[in-house]
DNA sequence: CGGAGATGGTTTAATATTGAACTATCTTAA
DNA sequence: TTAAGATAGTTCAATATTAAACCATCTCCG
């Protein structure tokens, strides 16, 4: 068996596990979000507001870094959460460029109240894998996820 | 150890499992994207293309069934791939509600140039796994995936 | 001091995305 | 046959998302 048919097999197995990685992600993701709207939130927001929740207050651009997302779009959600009440925004006195997000109180209650029901939506979708799958799918995809960086 | 304390340890390798899932295909899909932006096509595009091309004509029903979008967003899609020249709309004769999808020659030729060029970048993507690993990954993916139907 | 360049945030234009309301068409059953 | 209900597609409103242009601010020299 020459390289060639070995690359092509390669390939097709690549692109299989490609594939099965972004339908898993996307049907999770689907199957989760119907939860979140009915606390009005996106999946963004709900992202934004439990980075705030873990990790306290946080300038726009680290914010985007923890939910991956573009600095034009961070404007808009926080826009977004500014507008329910469940943020504010706060210019930095040392550095007058940074606008650091904090939760309000009524912020921080929904998520300290979703939070703990959305992880348990969590659990019940990855209640087909035993521990140690989790694990394993947990070490593959941190691998193929952190890529970026070699 | 009471059940009380195994719930918990289950629920955070479950979410830890979920994050790392999520991660690792929105780094991809990231990583991937600039790729076909040359090319000029988003992400749904270039799926519609693909889908159109591995498949032959569907209809935009099963078309949006194949690249797991709402049938709002294919009339978008659609509609923005036609206004390219890249795809052309039929109505269907014997039952008028459908308008199947037809790959034009101009969209043919790129979707065919396009595929195996994107192929290989999926395949550099996933070169940080073995062929077991990429087999593995696919099977827990899979089942993740999947679990909407149990 | 003062300009050059870097950095954080906003705005804008384009497309994506969904759910809901709506239109057109088909099917079914009375 | 015809009215009721199902189905395919479109439209609309709201939010998401990005890249690029832009403004404000800061830092670092010279």
């Amino acid at each position: 068996m020459g390289t060639r048919h070995k690359g092509a097999s390669r390939e097709v197995k690549a692109l299989d596990a490609y594939i099965k990685l972004m339908r898993a992600a996307e049907s999770v993701s689907a199957r989760l979000a119907p939860h979140l709207a009915k606390a009005g939130l996106t999946v963004s927001q709900f992202g934004a507001l439990e980075a705030l929740y873990h990790l306290g207050p946080l300038c726009q651009r680290d914010l985007g870094k923890k939910i991956l997302k573009s600095g034009g779009n961070i404007t808009m959600v926080v826009d977004n959460l500014e507008k329910r009440g469940l943020v504010e925004r706060v210019r930095a006195e040392s550095d007058r460029r940074y606008v650091t997000v904090n939760l309000t109180k009524t912020g921080r209650k929904l998520i300290g109240e979703l939070f703990p029901r959305h992880a348990g939506a969590i659990r019940e979708e990855m209640c087909v894998l035993s521990d140690a799958e989790l694990e394993k799918l947990g070490s593959l995809c941190k691998r193929v996820g952190l890529k970026a960086k070699a």
